[in-house]
DNA sequence: CCGACCTGTTAAAATACGTTAAGTCTGTTT
DNA sequence: AAACAGACTTAACGTATTTTAACAGGTCGG
């Protein structure tokens, strides 16, 4: 299946590393720009299917580059980034402009979902809604549906449980980072929210204890790895 | 198929071209002008089917355009764009006057909801309208009817219920997002109204549970799915 | 093997949501 | 104009979810 193509504007260097990694490891293909004027010029030579857009640029800021692609292509989705502390009146523009818009710091998840329900409202992509389903030892996890079962015992898990339960089985047997889930559901990765996880790791191994395959691994200093 | 014809009034030229281009992109055909006297000269050459007026406007203010324009037609839908910072008795002059209004920010989306229920309630949209009908597990849901059938039942909803139901099946098995849909249909997203649509979401779900496989399922802090 | 830091567990506090009923508003009937 | 009906909002109370706190163990480098 084809990759969709993102066209990644942004100028904090590392910001736009992370994104970039991460929607790598997702279905996308992120060519990241960090400066306004170059990001349109390689908007004119590629095709991209949706286009993220930092609000503050050196050269070209978001606003002005958003006019020229749209002029370009008056259709492809845009979604801007734009940082909390912006004044009202210059928010409503990018708000007006934009198909969806973002203010910083929001989680990796949230861009996801809004990347993925515009792909979908847009139908830039095939219509699947795929039922994500995950099996772990004797479960079933139902990640749209929120639901855990076993046997004949189904458990509804809340938005967090679920949220990072579906991190784990995405890395199971692997390492799935601390700082990366925080970022990822929590949006920050302080020290309370750290402590937060701490209490649903805790959670999640209860419901998973019914199965003595499956387990919860602590790498200490680095994360968790779902065993399974 | 005839389009809907749109007149614009927004001073802010970018916001404006913005707008423009993006109604234009949908079944829309928009003529953007930048003043209000303008906008009165054109509003008595051309047939529009809506009006989106800005507030705040040189030469002449959007309240007062729409005094003339409602001389010349007492019935079209005027929907306002307006600045929060706004005093509260400005904005009640405007809500009186108007059939609609919007808060900046808004989002594109947000817009075109408001337009497409507003054609809607006023039939003012040419005639070919697409029944807009959407299939919920076994029930069926009639948008524009306001009707929710289930075998042989046929429920009335009311508008508020409908609209929201509307917004729960354009965005099912996604998340809708708490402030947009509140945005959308009680314009405000304030306490008040946050817990109305509590009241409506319970309602919802009462007529929904014929069909143990539809559900509205809550997304801790964001919002609700739509399960079907 | 000690002290700093990281993790595990449980419970309390804070926040978000669910439900039912009473209140308000608007338009219509008599 | 008073009474009524329908739709929507506000209030009051209950439950669910998430965060914070408090304390108990673990891990690791010096």
């Amino acid at each position: 299946m084809k990759k969709v193509n993102i066209l990644l504007a942004e100028d904090d260097p590392n910001l736009g590393q992370l994104l970039k990694n991460y929607l790598n490891a997702r279905e996308f293909e992120t060519t990241l720009i960090t400066d306004g004027a170059q990001a349109m010029k390689v908007f004119r030579k590629e095709k991209f299917n949706i286009c993220l857009l930092d609000v503050m640029m050196p050269e070209l800021d978001g606003f002005a580059l958003a006019k020229g692609i749209r002029e370009i292509d008056s259709n492809i989705p845009i979604i801007f980034l734009t940082a909390k502390n912006l004044k009202q009146d210059v928010i409503e523009g990018f708000k007006s402009g934009a198909d969806d818009y973002l203010t910083k710091p929001f989680s990796m998840e949230e861009l996801i979902y809004r990347i993925e329900a515009i792909l979908r409202r847009t139908s830039a992509r095939p219509q699947d809604a795929r039922a994500e389903v995950y099996t772990i030892g004797k479960f079933t996890f139902d990640v749209t549906k929120q639901l855990l079962v076993y046997q004949d015992q189904t458990r509804k898990l809340t938005t967090k449980e679920s949220e990072l339960l579906e991190l784990l089985c995405r890395h199971r047997n692997e390492v799935l980072e601390r700082n990366f889930a925080l970022k990822s559901i929590w949006i920050d990765d302080n020290y309370f929210n750290a402590r937060s996880m701490d209490v649903y790791i805790t959670k999640l191994r209860k419901y998973l204890s019914k199965d003595e395959s499956v387990e919860i691994l602590n790498i200490h200093g680095k994360g968790y790895k779902l065993l399974c």
